[in-house]
DNA sequence: ACCTGAACACCGTTCAAGT
DNA sequence: ACCTGAACACCGTTCAAGT
């Protein structure tokens, strides 16, 4: 990808480097080699350019942190969902939602913390989720709540998923019996089901969730 | 804090520094000025010793993060939950966990990423929860599925916690008219009950697992 | 306007020297 | 064993010089 032909000083004849490059060619480097290892020098190397030239198209880093962010953000749409029954709805969006980081795992450490910026396209999808909410029977105040919790395990989900695998292994203990003997029955249910550790609690969790708003939807037409 | 004596070089009478020691200076650090400019200079600075000190006590930086991580997870405890109906005892560790992260806002972002050692105390938690998930009427391999999701939740959750807390602000837009909508009344909420965004999503999110929960043990029983 | 090249302040870490 | 002091490689960022 990098050229290997020394350009000279001076401006180019033709633009080499743009925004979008630059945070696109970070994101190639942090799935190739993680998030550590991945510094202005290398990002410049990739595009076959010197590290302060990157600056002429973005800010700082930061600035980088936040193309990455909207790169993946962008991913994440409501498209069609508006014609759903509301919960199949949410149950989609959320599914997109994780899988978009879980598409990048090691950026999710990275973004997981950043703030959104509101002008993106997330905004979008939030006026979205209050709308089916609200054809659920919530109140808009309330629905931003469900909102945020079911971000809020979205993103700690995309983060379990980034994790080692064999993080919480308890090993050879013997004075965790209870979790030894999960740990190893999931296992199990790993090689019967195909479905990987991380996906299985995702699942769980989401079905959890929309059980306890199907109750409450229920509830309330009662 | 720091001695302002300048010590001589040589090892000094008695031993100034451990790694506890490092470690609490290091969360102080966190907690004070956030989790930018905490760098080994500081923490030296802040135990009136010269940076290099540091390492006849800390392998690395990256091992006084695990010293943190380990000094707030010992923080969430079990302590009397086995007593409690096992929905009540859930409800008791997501909070008491939730709450360890949340006394140090900056830390979350860090440490929500580590993986945790297996050592730790944190596995005796989740034998309790696996136990508690079993008088609830679940399997091994599906309790260690609800332990995950509601670990993701909890640390999704501190870390919205730690988030600007105008992070979501759509501001004067007027194309997300149900999200804006929704933004306003949920300060009417905030006002009204005394608890903060963060909060009221945390617990909104727990009781639609707990509901779930519920519902699932209610349907076993019958 | 947009690149190179050289420099800046700062970082985590190593290691010899000293007691 | 455990500190200081000096050094190392490396980092994000700035800026003058060049086209």
């Amino acid at each position: 990808m990098a050229e290997t032909k020394r350009r000279r000083v001076g401006r180019p004849s033709e633009q080499v480097l743009s925004r979008v490059l630059i945070v696109e060619a970070a994101l190639a480097l942090i799935d190739e080699h993680g998030a550590q290892g991945f510094g202005m020098r290398d990002i410049a190397r990739s595009l076959g350019v010197r590290p302060s030239a990157l600056y002429n198209h973005v800010e700082n880093k930061d600035d980088i942190y936040r193309g990455i962010r909207e790169l993946i953000g962008e991913r994440i749409t409501w498209d069609g969902l508006d014609d759903a029954p509301w919960d199949v709805a949410l149950a989609a969006w959320a599914r997109e939602y994780r899988a978009a980081f879980a598409a990048h795992p090691p950026t999710v450490a990275l973004l997981a913390v950043m703030p959104i910026s509101p002008t993106s396209s997330v905004s979008v999808a939030y006026d979205r989720v209050v709308h089916a909410l609200g054809r659920g029977g919530w109140g808009r105040g309330e629905a931003l709540n469900v909102l945020v919790a079911l971000e809020s395990f979205i993103l700690g989900s995309a983060l379990d998923a980034a994790a080692a695998p064999d993080m919480m292994d308890p090993g050879e203990r013997d004075d965790v019996p209870e979790f030894s003997a999960a740990y190893r029955e999931r296992e199990e249910l790993v090689r019967s089901t195909g479905a990987s550790p991380a996906d299985q609690a995702f699942e769980t969790g989401l079905q959890l969730i929309l059980d306890g708003l199907r109750a409450a939807a229920a509830a309330r037409a009662r």
